[in-house]
RNA sequence: GCCGAUGUAGCUCAACGGUAGAGCAACUGACUUGUAAUCAGUAGGUUGCCAGUUCAACUCUGGCCAUCGGCUCCA
């Protein structure tokens, strides 16, 4: 009959029965693992697989990587199978997992709400209490076509149809059947520990022309601790949401009167401002000219530069006035770059000219969908540390390279380890051959690869008018924005009809790149926010030395320091109220103002001061000038 | 824009068909202070806006606006 065949487990070879389950393999030769799945020859399967050849057999634990995806996998579909005994008539579309826990996307009858979770919660209680057998089903597609077409699934029938696979596998847990590539974990009872996070309206397919599905989201972890320790961790992300700390240190806010134009305060205006001195510093370095443009323009540019058809949609529209028909013949710039291209064009230039950097900070509006409006992080006005390159295509490589140098620099300054670059390649609807793009993309590709930057394709992402890198931070809650970006651009010096005379006095035609390092600054302020949980560095601290007096008896001293501190060119005030001093530490704590200078009879005297630094040491005696020489010595990023 | 939720004093929240209340902040006074909240008093609101139901609406219904979580879009 069959021979045996030689698994080998824990790096022991056994010689055993072929058909023998991966499970019982483990349970057998790898004991004290309790595993959700089997890694049989290196690919991840259920653990009741057979076995029928030789094969290295590790089990997969639910703390892995692979085996958390499948615990949450798993809950996804416990969930579902929850809801439809809940709600009947709602059907099943797709669950996958994702970073943190997973969704389900339901057609149900009517829209879920957060009130629903509760209830959907203890159903899939109950069901890990019944104990269910997770089962893996192997049918062919038209099969799988009919049970869903009889189980009134349609989405689930036009998923199958479209896997293009004879056979197609299915899980079956109690009454309850879901099409699944699998693995899954073997029972329900190995799901302990989940919780329903909220509930969101999603297009099926992602596509906004199709039905709006509700889709509920949850987490889930291999046991009740690391599911606790997540829900910690949210809840301290959202103690560091740049929107609450902006209030709290009275930095910007948002009023009704201008949805999604943050009005920023003094102290808001300093970090604004500080960024921006930053980057003009380097700008001085990396051989940037700063510009200043109009902010309106007749429409005739936007048709020029093709926003009139691309985004139109997302411009605020006016008016001089004086066109007779009342016409909203005029549009606020939404981008600098048309306004460099005219500006390019307002003389001849010659090879010798190129490359042009022209930075501008210009302030830009986007009439950005109302939905989409978030914070610092997605706005309507905005401004961004904007510039757009000319050169020759032969410059290109070196632009690159120069662009990629800065970003590196002001992450690393910046104390941003966490960067992450992506390529946008050549988008469905693009301008020029498929062959260009490529050529195109390889030069951004290498680019990055010299540069030493890691990083992964973004496919179809790119602009219609070239392929681009974009450079993306994650925010408190782990949700990336994209910030800086390079983009290659030969369509706009095309519309334009931009040239430069070469050096065989023939005309020819520049290559535009469009670069934000910092991006907007609005969002860069956010993202920055929630990255130091608003522990600012000193140079950007909007008060960097507040003294706080102990009594009324020190008040002239308190006020002479900061005076002093001030005139030397720090940004300094006095907290001279009637106050104990650990109401005014906590004040200047909270404020996040990197030094607090003591003064009391005893520093008085000896014209001196106690420093305490923010969340860091206290009770340092200083004389006034060693103060100075302390603060001159804290570093600028450049 | 779409789905769901929320909107009460400057901030954080309570009350819930019978003309709104706390803490912090503000203001006044006392205290004269040693490294994350001294005490007392005063003032502050057509409960986001507009309609409707009702003898009576912060509360119920509808519309609008804004915000939050997502989707779509995107820096």
């Amino acid at each position: 009959m069959s021979s045996e065949i030689r698994v080998t487990v824990d790096g022991v070879v056994h010689p055993v029965q072929p058909g023998i389950s991966a499970g019982e393999l483990l349970r057998q030769f790898a004991n004290g693992t309790r595993p959700v799945a089997a890694r049989v020859n290196g690919k991840v399967v259920d653990l009741s697989r057979p076995v029928s050849e030789d094969a290295t057999i590790e089990p997969v634990s639910a703390d892995s990587a692979e085996g958390l995806e499948i615990l949450r996998h798993s809950t996804a579909h416990l969930m579902a199978q929850a809801v439809q005994s809940l709600y009947p008539g709602t059907q099943v579309t797709i669950g996958p997992t994702i970073e943190d826990g997973f969704y389900y996307d339901f057609a149900p009858p009517r829209p879920f709400t957060v009130e629903d979770l509760p209830k959907i919660e203890s159903k899939m209680r109950e069901l890990v209490k019944a104990d269910l057998k997770v089962e893996r089903v192997e049918m062919g597609r038209e099969e799988a076509i009919a049970l869903f077409d009889s189980m009134h699934e349609q989405y689930k029938v036009e998923i199958i149809r479209g896997i293009p696979e004879e056979r197609v596998s299915l899980y079956r847990q109690g009454d309850w059947i879901d099409l699944c590539r699998g693995p899954h974990v073997p029972s329900t009872r190995y799901l302990k520990a989940f919780k329903l996070t909220s509930v969101a309206g999603a297009y099926w397919r992602g596509d906004e022309r199709n039905a709006m599905l509700s889709r509920i989201y949850g987490t889930a972890f291999p046991s009740r601790e690391a599911l606790e320790e997540h829900l910690r961790l949210l809840e301290m992300a959202r103690a560091r949401d740049h929107r609450k700390l902006g209030r709290e240190m009275g930095l910007f806010f948002f009023d009704p009167i201008a949805p999604g134009s943050p009005f920023f305060l003094p102290k808001g205006a300093i970090i604004y401002n500080q960024l921006i001195e930053y980057v003009r510093r380097l700008y001085r370095r990396y051989g940037f000219e700063e510009v200043i443009t109009p902010q309106i323009f007749k429409n005739q540019l936007w048709r020029t530069s093709g926003h009139w058809d691309m985004f139109r949609e997302h411009m605020f529209l006016t008016t001089d006035g004086e066109n007779p028909a009342g016409e909203l013949d005029y549009g606020v710039k939404p981008m600098n770059c048309p306004s460099h291209a005219v500006m390019y064009r307002s003389d001849k230039r010659s090879y010798r000219d190129l490359p042009i950097r022209l930075a501008d900070f210009g302030r830009l509006h986007r009439a950005e969908r109302s939905g989409t409006l978030h914070g610092l992080t997605r706005v309507r006005a905005m401004a961004q540390d904007d510039a757009h390159i000319f050169c020759t295509p032969e410059q290109i490589a070196g632009e690159i390279d120069l662009n990629l140098r800065m970003v590196r620099e002001v992450y690393e300054a910046l104390g941003f380890g966490n960067i992450e670059l992506k390529l946008g390649t050549m988008p469905d609807k693009h301008l020029g051959s498929e062959e260009e793009w490529r050529k195109r993309e390889e030069v951004l590709a290498g680019a990055m690869r010299r540069n030493g930057f890691d990083f992964e394709l973004n496919p179809g992402e790119g602009a219609f008018y070239g392929p681009k890198i974009e450079i993306y931070v994650p925010d408190a809650l782990k949700r990336k924005w994209q910030v800086a970006t390079i983009q290659l651009d030969f369509n706009m010096p095309e519309r334009f009809d931009l040239e430069y005379t070469t050096s065989a006095s023939t005309q020819a035609r520049p290559v535009m790149i469009h670069r934000a390092v910092l991006g907007t600054l609005e969002r860069f302020i956010g993202v920055l926010l929630e990255h130091t949980g608003g522990v600012l560095p000193f140079w950007l601290a909007p008060e960097q030395v507040r003294v706080l007096s102990l009594s009324e008896k020190v008040e002239d001293y308190a006020r002479e320091a900061a005076e002093l501190i001030s005139r030397t060119g720090f940004r300094a005030s006095a907290d001279l109220r009637n106050e104990k001093l650990g109401f005014k530490v906590r004040e200047a704590e909270l404020a996040r103002i990197p030094y607090m200078a003591v003064v009391g009879e005893r520093e008085a005297a000896s014209r001196m001061v106690s420093l305490r630094r923010l969340r860091g040491d206290k009770n340092q005696p200083l004389t006034l000038d060693a103060l100075l020489e302390l603060l001159k010595a804290e570093p600028l990023p450049c």
